[in-house]
This record gives C-alpha cells, sequence and structure tokens, in this order.
DNA sequence: AGCACGCCGACT
DNA sequence: GTCGGCGTGCTC
C-alpha cells in the first residue's frame, strides 16, 4: 500500500546552484522534463522557469549519485507553479545529457539546463492555431441559391484543399475579407481542424543521389550499417582535402531518413552553415533546419519546438544545437571535427565534438567524426579501439593533391615594408596570366599587428590585456582583438608626443591585400577576414564571387581555409607559414599542420593541378619538411612521441585552474593558495604552476594559471573536487579570521576550471 | 546568476 | 535627515 506519491518535486532551475530545487505539489507531480514556472527567492521578479528533475535514482544509471545536502524541510517547500503551455518536456535522453555535461565540466548542472531551455523560454511557442475544414465533401444546404455567393465558393473550395488553414489564411486564398469566413463559421459550413503549424520541410532520401567512387562507396556502406543497427557507436569517416567526405556522410544520413530517425549535424562555424545548406538541398531536395546562437527570437523556438515534436528531420548548427530536444536522435554528425571552435570558451566550458560522442551515447545512435586532419584525440581513440575507422585516400575525380614547395625567407627577403618574396609573386603572375586563380593566406586581421613610436619606442598596447592593439586601416582605428576595446589610430605618440614618426609593424591580411594591389594592378582583388563579414549572407556572396571565378586573387585569414569548393583555384601562397608555431601551446605544432593542410586543400579541387607555396623562416622546421615531402604520418608520429612520455594529452589528461583577479598581486596570492592544497605527491598526478596566464592581464583582469595534468587511469574530476572543496575550506578560515592577511581575497578574486582546456591563453 | 538586505558617504 | 554605493548571503 504505496502512499500517493511524495508531495514533492525536484526542479532544477537556472541558477548557478549544486543540484535541483525541491517543491511542494498537490496531487500528482508533473512528468520528468516538463518545464514549469516555479518561485525563488524573495525578490520582486520571483518566478522562474525550471525543469522538473528526475529523482537520484532515476538519474544514477548514467551519473555517480551527487552527495546533496539533506532534505529541506516540507514546512519549508514553496509550490510548484504551472506548466509553461505548449512545450512538450525534455526527452530523458536531453535530461542524461544535461547532467552528464555538468558533471564532466564541473558546472553547476542549472547552467547546463540554461542552454537546453532558453529558447521556449525567452520566446514562447506559438499556441496552436486553429484551422477550419468544409463541414463535409459536400455543399452543405445553407449554401446554396442566393447564399452560395462566389466569394463563399473560393473560401469552400481553398478550405477544402491542402491542409487546414486559418481565418486569415482563408480569406487571403479567397480574396476577401476575414468577416466572409467568420459568417461562414457561424452558419456551421465550416468546422474546426488541426492546424499543421509551421510545416518543415521534408527531406527526400533519394532526390538526387550522386555517383560515388569505390572509396566512397565502401565507406559509406560501412556508415550506413552504423546507422541502421540503431545503437551507438562512434566512427571517424578521415578523408583528404577534396576527396567527398560530404557525400559520404550523406548515405548515413539518407539511412537514418529512412528510419524516419532525427539527424544532428554540426559544423565547427555558422558562417558553413549556407553552403552546407545548399549542398544538402541538392542532395535531399530541402532545406535543412539551421540552429545558432545568432538565430533569434521566432525562429529559434520554432527549431526547437520542431526537435520536440520530431517533425525536423535534420538540424545542422554550431555546438550549441548539442542541447536541442530531438526527440527520436539517429544520427550525429561532427565536421571538421578537429576544429578548435568546438571547445566553448565561455560559461559552461565544453568540447563540442567529444560532447558530440555523448549526446549520441545517451540517445543510442551513431556518431560520425568528419576531418580531413583528424585530432590527435581523435586518433587516440581510433588506435585504442573505442572508434572505427574509414578512410579516403584519395580526391573524388580524380584530382590530384597539390604540390608543396618551401619558399626559404632568409634567402628571398622581401624588401623593407614588403611581404611577397620574388618566388612567390612570379608564381601569383604566371596563375593570373594563366587565368586561374591565387590565394594568398594570412592569419592575421588587420593591417598591422603592431604600431610604435620610432622616437621614443613607445608601443601601442590595450589598457585591459597584455597585448598590442592592431591597426585596422579600413575604419582607421586600433583595436585589441581580446577585448572589446578599439580607439581612432593617433595622429601622435601619446608618449613622447611626436607625429610623422609612428611606423606600423608587420603585415596583416589588409597590408597583404595593399602590395597585391600594386603588384597586380588589373587583378580582381578579394580580401575575405572574418571581421569584415559580419553577417553570414556577406560572407555567402563572398564565397560564391570565389566559387564562380568573378574574383582572380583573394587575401584571405583561416576563413578561407575552410572546408569551401574553389574549383578555379590552382595556387596557394601562405605569407607566413610559421605563424602559430611559437607560443607555449601544447597544440601549436598539430594546430599549424591542420590550418595549412586546410589551406593547401583549398588547391587544384578540379581538374587542373594546384601548387601551394609556404614563405617560411626556418624551413627545417619538421613541419616544413612534413609539408614539402608529404609526410603528415611521420610529423604525426613526432608529435606523439613528444607529448607521451610526460603524459600530456591524448595519453594523460588535463585540467587548467586560472585564478583572475583586478590586482595582480590579489591574483598571485590566490593561485599560491589554490597551489598549496592541490593534490601533491599523488601517483600519476602532477600541478604545473602558477604561473602567470600566457594572456597574463585580459579584458581587465590579472590571470594566474595552474595545470593539473593526470594519467588516464586517474580520475581527474573527482580529484579536482576534493581541491576545490579544499580550497573553499581555506576561503571560509580567511574570511572568518577577517581582519588577518593582507588585500587578497578581498573583493573580485575568480577561479574558473577548464577541464580538457583547448586554448592556453 | 540575480536580488535584497545592510551599513557607510554626499546631497535636498 | 535620505539616496545610493556595492560587500554579503541566500535561493527548495
Amino acid at each position: 500500500m504505496t502512499a500517493p506519491s511524495a508531495s514533492r518535486a525536484a526542479v532544477l532551475v537556472p541558477r548557478p546552484f549544486p543540484g535541483p530545487l525541491d517543491y511542494s505539489v498537490q496531487g500528482q507531480a508533473p512528468a520528468p522534463g516538463t518545464l514549469v514556472h516555479v518561485p525563488l527567492g524573495r525578490g520582486k521578479g520571483r518566478e522562474v522557469v525550471g525543469c522538473v528533475w528526475d529523482t537520484p535514482q532515476e538519474r544514477s544509471s548514467t551519473l555517480a549519485a551527487t552527495a546533496m545536502g539533506g532534505a529541506v524541510a516540507a514546512a519549508r517547500l514553496k509550490p510548484l507553479g504551472s506548466p509553461l503551455p505548449g512545450v512538450p518536456p525534455l526527452p530523458a535522453t536531453l535530461r542524461r545529457f544535461v547532467d552528464w555535461v555538468a558533471d564532466y565540466t564541473m558546472s553547476p548542472p542549472g547552467m547546463v539546463l540554461a542552454m537546453a531551455v532558453r529558447a521556449p523560454v525567452q520566446t514562447p511557442p506559438r499556441q496552436p492555431v486553429p484551422g477550419w475544414r468544409p463541414v463535409a465533401p459536400e455543399k452543405p444546404p445553407g449554401l446554396t441559391g442566393a447564399a452560395a455567393t462566389p466569394t463563399r465558393l473560393r473560401v469552400w473550395a481553398a478550405a477544402g484543399q491542402g491542409t487546414a488553414k486559418t481565418v486569415p489564411e482563408l480569406a487571403s486564398a479567397a480574396q476577401c475579407g476575414v468577416a466572409v469566413v467568420r459568417g461562414m463559421i457561424n452558419k456551421g459550413w465550416l468546422v474546426q481542424a488541426e492546424h499543421s503549424g509551421a510545416v518543415n520541410p521534408t527531406p527526400q532520401p533519394d532526390y538526387e543521389r550522386p555517383t560515388l567512387s569505390d572509396d566512397q562507396r565502401k565507406a559509406a556502406s560501412l556508415l550506413v550499417s552504423q546507422v541502421d543497427k540503431a545503437v551507438f557507436s562512434t566512427t571517424l569517416l578521415e578523408g583528404v582535402t577534396g576527396s567527398g567526405k560530404t557525400e559520404v556522410y550523406f548515405e548515413a544520413v539518407e539511412q537514418a531518413l529512412r528510419m524516419g530517425r532525427q539527424v544532428l549535424v554540426l559544423l565547427p562555424e555558422i558562417a558553413l552553415t549556407a553552403q552546407w545548406g545548399s549542398r544538402f538541398e541538392k542532395r535531399f531536395g530541402c532545406a535543412p533546419l539551421i540552429w545558432h546562437s545568432a538565430l533569434g527570437g521566432r525562429a529559434r523556438t520554432d527549431v526547437w519546438m520542431a526537435c520536440a515534436t520530431g517533425q525536423a528531420r535534420v538540424v545542422v548548427g554550431a555546438r550549441s544545437a548539442l542541447f536541442l530536444p530531438f526527440a527520436d536522435l539517429g544520427l550525429v554528425v561532427v565536421d571538421e571535427e578537429h576544429e578548435a571552435t568546438y571547445k566553448q570558451e565561455e560559461g559552461v566550458l565544453y568540447h563540442g565534438r567529444d560532447m558530440a560522442v555523448v549526446r549520441a551515447r545517451l540517445a543510442g545512435a551513431p556518431c560520425i567524426l568528419a576531418s580531413a586532419t583528424p585530432s590527435l584525440e581523435t586518433r587516440a581513440n581510433v588506435e585504442k579501439g573505442r572508434y572505427g575507422h574509414v578512410l579516403l585516400p584519395r580526391r573524388h575525380g580524380g584530382a590530384l593533391m597539390p604540390a608543396v614547395k618551401l619558399i626559404n625567407l632568409t634567402k628571398n627577403l622581401p624588401a623593407p615594408g614588403q611581404w611577397l618574396s620574388q618566388p612567390l609573386r612570379d608564381a601569383v603572375s604566371q596563375t593570373l596570366d594563366r587565368g586561374e586563380q591565387a590565394l594568398l593566406f594570412l592569419n592575421r586581421r588587420g593591417y598591422a599587428p603592431l604600431t610604435l613610436c620610432r622616437h621614443c619606442g613607445y608601443q601601442f598596447e590595450c589598457p585591459h590585456c597584455s597585448a598590442w592593439m592592431v591597426e585596422h586601416k579600413s575604419h582607421q582605428r586600433l583595436t585589441c582583438h581580446h577585448c572589446e576595446h578599439s580607439e581612432p589610430a593617433p595622429a601622435f605618440c601619446p608618449q613622447c608626443g611626436e607625429s610623422d614618426m609612428l611606423a606600423a609593424i608587420g603585415p596583416g591580411v589588409e597590408r597583404i591585400h595593399e602590395e597585391a594591389r600594386r603588384l597586380w594592378p588589373h587583378a580582381e582583388l578579394l580580401c575575405l577576414a572574418s571581421d569584415e563579414m559580419k553577417s553570414p549572407e556577406s560572407l555567402r556572396q563572398a564565397i560564391e564571387r570565389v566559387a564562380s571565378g568573378q574574383t582572380n586573387l583573394i587575401i584571405g585569414t583561416q576563413l578561407v581555409a575552410k572546408g569551401w569548393h574553389f574549383p578555379h583555384l590552382t595556387t596557394v601562397g601562405v605569407v607566413d607559414a610559421d605563424l602559430g608555431l611559437n607560443g607555449a601551446d601544447l597544440r601549436a605544432g598539430e594546430r599549424t599542420m591542420q590550418l595549412l593542410q586546410q589551406v593547401a586543400g583549398r588547391a587544384g579541387r578540379a581538374e587542373r593541378p594546384g601548387t601551394v607555396w609556404l614563405q617560411s623562416w626556418d624551413v627545417r622546421h619538421p613541419l616544413m619538411q612534413a609539408m614539402a615531402h608529404d609526410d603528415m604520418a611521420g610529423f604525426l608520429e613526432a608529435e606523439k612521441a613528444a607529448r607521451a612520455p610526460g603524459f600530456w594529452p591524448p595519453f594523460g589528461r588535463l585540467a587548467a585552474l586560472v585564478v583572475s583577479a583586478p590586482i595582480a598581486e590579489q591574483a598571485e596570492e590566490m593561485a599560491q593558495l589554490v597551489a598549496s592544497v592541490g593534490p601533491h605527491g599523488v601517483p600519476g598526478v602532477q600541478i604545473l604552476g602558477p604561473a602567470p596566464a600566457p594572456m597574463a592581464f585580459l579584458r581587465g583582469r590579472h590571470r594566474q594559471r595552474l595545470l593539473l595534468k593526470t594519467q588516464r587511469s586517474v580520475a581527474l574530476q573527482p580529484l579536482l573536487r576534493q581541491w576545490l572543496a579544499k580550497v573553499a575550506e581555506v576561503e571560509k578560515e580567511h574570511s572568518a579570521g577577517r581582519q588577518a592577511k593582507s588585500l587578497s581575497w578581498q573583493g573580485d578574486v575568480r577561479l574558473t576550471v577548464d577541464i580538457d582546456p583547448v586554448s592556453f591563453m
């Protein structure tokens, strides 16, 4: 004889609390996943929208039970509010994913939930609008003779066609006022029917099936069989640039569509969704649903709702699409899986690629990771047998991989103030003469990375960051690339007052553009940098100009290195191939290799072969040698060999702890304290630092960094949890002892934890 | 994260 | 005498 269920419901609210809060319910509690209004705090706007959460037992299948404090006394419980109308409950697979991400990233679960429910909370879904249909197939007796006016008959006909329509829809279809329609409803000639709501297009599996090469067919059949099994698996789809990876995983998408299941495709950048969408449309006959953070209001909620109701078949989007409430997810694809932009660097710090694998696992769906240059992490998972692997070793349609040539800058030094060496100039001139397209690549926005005074040596630095201000000639401003700060280009030195002595040092893409315009005055130039391409639409137009051959010389930043298809492009010149190799970044070599491979991959994708020129100050560098001799495997082996002995990722695990404060000493003192209570002397665990973070001053805050490095066998998060608990304990002691100690941790001292850090700033 | 409460400085 | 600064503490 079980009593009616406890009059208490756990509700996760979008606040940084350690777990769900309890509310009292009279009668039956709403099902887990239901979004409800709940009172919170004593404030005026004391209502928030939360999500009815599962009991710990229900969660424990996927999550180690988190020790939560004792239950709150029943008398203190506030009553549960009303559910959000028209919003389906969050599916269990999404709730488990929220729990998992919170646990893994050590973020409050409520903050993870916030990412999943922002759309329907900010913009409530459209309420279902009634549609109207004829009362019967035959005209009713009243609608005869004089009453059967031409207008009424048009309304009658419109109501009988297609799906049920709303009153305004019928009025416009029949070209009459709404009054006519209302009148017919009052007479009972039209009856209410389900209105189908916002209709989502349905992709057709075999709208336009491509002819696949043998390589492609073999790869596709394996992926299709994974989708067919409808269980979790992860497969790396590795294919050189131009090998037709997209067509291959489209076959897997097709299979999921045939099975009536939903597909999620992640892209590293929203800019890519437009071109991807048109490829999808050619293949499946309609556009996919697109999801990214720039999507506003109503459109956002429409996509969210379509995922929840199952109407959405295929969604393509940025990493935040992982938190959409898919009703029946049958396939997850992560395109360009190696891209660092998959790492969220603000708020909840999660890696989109890794969380995509988890999302698929919790949904019982296969996951495909696609790349021409897979990350070492993913390769390691392939080698351990955790991920499957399919390989496309050749370019599609018989196109050849481009030849790579090195230009030794020490021997081909351009004149002062110039950056293109003679061999590169010759190569570009010849390309243009042949009527082909050339690309000059420099991964640095703006005109010049440093402005200094030749008289006194003053360097223009950002007042809020330890970084130089970058000159942007197009806007006549100096801009910091790490924060919002920007100021008009100066006329004189603020230190010595000297005018005419300010000098732009080093090249940015704008400066290369200027040099190219002088060298090739008759070329059709286009400068492609992310800061100039604000909207996806302006980028789409620029890409279209390149792809169609309207422009023949492109100067660009890493934006042009993405997966674009430029059939006329045969020559690529990398202005500074060494850029990115120096610095303390663990993955500097790997990332530079991926970038160079991706840029190089833009050349010679059609019938004409391509050539890639790398300008380098250090042509002996293993990466330059590997590029020239097409020996990526060798380079990667060397990278692995360098990381393995120290248990650096992927051979070990890493967490970054960053202490930041407005005053440098505060950050230093706090970092010392954090370090002092860390897990020292634990086998397989190493603490590095504290030391000033590579960006020691950022957005007005001084930063100290510690790294926790463990062997793979060590559970990283429990270790960190203990560590942070000790930090909190010591902090408490200090605040209890008030007057003691110095200025530290008075004020705005923050500690952030980044699991699996990607950026080493 | 919000939001209110609380306890100290410059204004009508 | 009050308005308002942001330090501190709580949210079932």
